[in-house]
DNA sequence: AACTCTTGAG
């Protein structure tokens, strides 16, 4: 490959023409006027205009020279490859081709080609030529080329090719106080991600011109340092250096992301009352802060009054429908927008599954295939977070299968939501297979694989992984602790717990947040050390959270202790007033001590306080489509088949000894007003469909929004046995494996 | 003969 793209050695090409000679000499064979020069040639003239020539022209223009003999001057040669390289639709290849062409390239015409392949598709290309550049000709990198070589290695994020190329400007004082060089090198580090050795560089221009403030306000932009960019940003006026339109975008960019509309609305008169040059980028940028600083009104009116929109400007106004559950409107955007690239189906697709309704974003997924958008990256990664959601494996399958037929590069950003739609999808295994298959995995490839083995309740995998992958000295951050600790959590390791917990700040240096301690609640109670679990909720170091509180509370029900079980319940409802889940465990927790006077009065107080919960939903997915069910579930179209197929389930199970525990239908209150609604649990529905529309031996896997009843959970061990077939269920915690009768849960969740 | 900085989806 790097010697196929290198350029051919200049000498090792016919020399037609004497370099020495000056141009004129190349006359001869044409039928030029003798004394004229190259560079005058009227044909020339046709190349100025590199916006207005398209591949043909360009094409035509070259046979002529050709004909000429124009081509063996370099002068003129570099205006051929100026237009062929720098027109919007330039054809590198083309470029390239005549670049080697040329006898005695100059330094201006190395310059072009490496400008050309700097912000093409592959900078690395850029990169090659500089080195060929020092390796093969006589001249030596100018003023010029440094920031074209600049910008391919800040383009590349190279950090060891952007320090080498800073070496040498540093060498000499030339370069090294040229404020175009630096402004370039500000920018190289900002895109490695350090703002520190960008802002070191910002500090040593001499003059620093506009560029150089964007340059570094961007960078801090970017590093997050969004207070910092601002303050820079008012520093210039002291420095009498006029903000223009760029530096506006990235103001406003980061005024969108600190959410702050007061301060937008500031920036948005302060660009009217200076006469800032308005562009199409910085109207979209406007937009998107409006948008993130919720004002869809100030929106709306910018956008309205735009003469030029693009489809980012569009996707932008989608955006902020769809962020405001708006999806009607969104949806309009999306139909009215003039052209629609992959990134406004990404926005959409996005919104919806990051709304928590996967089967929308799925069902616009399919429509994009139809549509022939071309999915990327971002797109299978919200697909396949949506499929994770609803529990749709086989989709999912298909998305790993599209990918590995398109030779779709596995990012970890893919590989990541590849090992968690796996494992939330029920096939673990097929998380650790993928797992094994990629050489380099981040931090968060392998928090998501120990968080796919503890759902799972592999925990001793789960640790073992953990070992791994610090023998592969890849640093574990909060969430991979947060999985560690789930993982203790769903397989008993106490021990463990404790231990790992101990080690966070020690060892790695990781504070415990109240996450990991209610991870470490939830560890102590499942295994009964009540009072030792109330310990650690009475001793964090920050306010108990809801989770903590909700921890203790599930162990109380769990062991049956009503007294602790009250306390951490009336803690939870200080915190959350409202949280419906609550209620159902406290109430769970009084019918299992049968105590069946607090369980009336709570029903009855629940009702009287209309406290809406959240549905209950299962759903599952058949030949690659999702069928979502609710309580008592009338609108799929195969419904009578559905009741029937559940009366023969309740016949059969009535037949084995099955009795409906209607003592417990508070618990998971599909429908409280109906105590036969028990038997019409969106679960029994999707079970009923699974048995109804798959075979044997494929499981029937089934994703529920919330923990599964005890009423359930008995029904599908018992189906699990009477129809042979295996049921993967994923509740709200957990993941139960149906076999035989029997669960992997081992009735503990 | 020319260059450096900017906007939407994750």
């Amino acid at each position: 490959m790097a010697t196929r793209i290198l350029p051919s050695h200049p000498s090792a090409l016919p020399r037609t023409h004497d370099p020495n000679n000056n141009g004129s000499g190349c006359s001869r064979s044409n039928n030029l006027p003798v004394r004229r020069k190259a560079e005058d040639h009227p044909v020339l003239a046709l190349l100025d205009d590199h916006r207005r020539l398209d591949a043909d022209g360009i094409r035509r223009i070259h046979a002529r020279m050709l004909r000429l003999g124009l081509l063996g001057h370099p002068y003129s040669a570099s205006r051929l490859l100026a237009a062929c390289s720098l027109s919007p639709s330039a054809d590198l290849r083309y470029a390239r081709r005549v670049f080697d062409h040329i006898p005695a390239p100059n330094l201006f015409t190395w310059n072009i080609i490496i400008r050309a392949h700097a912000s093409a598709p592959d900078p690395r290309l850029a990169l090659l030529l500089f080195s060929s550049l020092l390796r093969h000709s006589p001249h030596s990198p100018d003023k010029f080329t440094f920031p074209f070589a600049i910008k391919a290695a800040a383009e590349l994020a190279a950090l060891r090719e952007g320090a080498a190329l800073h070496a040498m400007v540093a060498k000499s004082p030339l370069l090294r106080s040229d404020v175009f060089v630096l402004n370039s090198l500000v920018h190289l580090y900002a895109a490695c991600g350090d703002s520190n050795l960008s802002l070191r560089v910002f500090e040593k221009i001499p003059e620093r011109d506009v560029v150089s403030w964007n340059s570094a306000i961007t960078a801090l932009a970017q590093g997050g340092r969004w207070d910092e960019a601002l303050q820079l940003f008012e520093e210039m006026d002291g420095e009498n250096v006029r903000p223009n339109d760029v530096t506006m975008v990235s103001v406003a960019s980061v005024c969108g992301k600190k959410g702050d509309l007061e301060l937008g609305k500031r920036i948005h008169s302060y660009i009217e009352r200076n006469d800032i040059k308005q562009s199409l980028i910085l109207d979209n940028a406007l937009l998107d802060m409006f948008v993130k600083c919720g004002s869809l009104a100030d929106a709306e009116s910018l956008f309205d009054g735009m003469t030029t929109k693009d489809s980012i400007s569009w996707t932008t106004m989608l955006v902020g429908y769809a962020k405001s559950g708006q999806f009607d409107a969104a949806r309009r955007v999306f139909d009215e927008m003039p052209r629609r690239d992959i990134a406004s189906w990404n926005a959409l697709i996005s919104c919806y599954e990051q709304s928590g309704r996967p089967k929308e974003a799925l069902d616009l997924f399919h429509e994009s295939q139809h549509a022939d958008a071309t999915p990327d990256q971002v797109t299978l990664v919200a697909a396949l977070s949506a499929c994770s959601q609803s529990g749709a494996l086989e989709l999912g399958c298909w998305i790993h299968a599209y990918m590995e037929k398109n030779n779709l590069e596995l990012n970890f950003h893919l590989t990541t939501s590849l090992i968690d739609m796996y494992s939330k999808c029920g096939d673990v295994d097929k998380a650790l297979h993928v797992f094994g298959c990629v050489s380099r995995r981040d931090v968060f490839v392998w928090s998501a694989m120990i968080a796919g083995l503890a759902m799972h309740g592999r925990g001793r995998e789960a640790l073992d992984l953990f070992e791994q992958m610090q023998e592969a000295k890849v640093e574990p951050n909060t969430v991979t602790f947060t999985n560690i600790l789930c993982a203790c959590s769903h397989a008993g390791l106490v021990e463990e717990g404790r231990l790992y917990f101990s080690q966070m700040l020690p060892v790695y240096g990781i504070s415990p947040t109240a996450d990991h301690y209610s991870c470490m609640v939830d560890i102590l109670g499942r295994a009964g050390r009540l009072e030792e679990a109330r310990g650690y909720v009475e001793n964090m170091p920050m306010p108990p959270g809801a989770s903590a509180w909700g921890a203790l509370l599930g162990a109380c029900a769990v062991h049956k202790n009503v007294e602790l079980g009250e306390l951490a319940c009336k803690q939870l409802l200080e915190l959350e007033p409202r949280n419906h889940g609550a209620y159902v465990i406290l109430s769970n927790l009084y019918a299992r001590s049968g105590r069946w006077d607090a369980v009336a009065m709570l029903r009855k107080w629940m009702k009287d306080s209309s406290l809406k919960k959240e549905a209950g939903c299962s759903s599952i997915e058949v030949h690659g489509v999702v069928h979502e069910f609710l309580v008592g579930d009338i609108s799929h179209p195969m419904k009578e088949k559905i009741y029937l197929q559940l009366e023969d389930m309740a016949s059969r199970l009535k037949a084995a000894g099955y009795v409906p525990n209607r003592k417990l239908v508070l618990q998971d209150i599909e429908d409280d007003a109906k105590e036969k609604a028990l038997y019409l649990h969106s679960e029994k529905l999707a079970i009923a469909f699974g048995l109804l529309r798959s075979c044997s031996p494929a499981p029937i896997r089934i994703t529920k929004n919330l923990r599964v009843c005890d009423d359930c959970h008995s029904v599908a061990k018992l189906v699990s046995g009477i129809y042979n077939r295996n049921i993967i269920l994923r509740d709200r915690y957990r993941f139960h494996h149906f076999t035989g009768g029997s669960c992997s849960c081992m009735d503990y969740w």
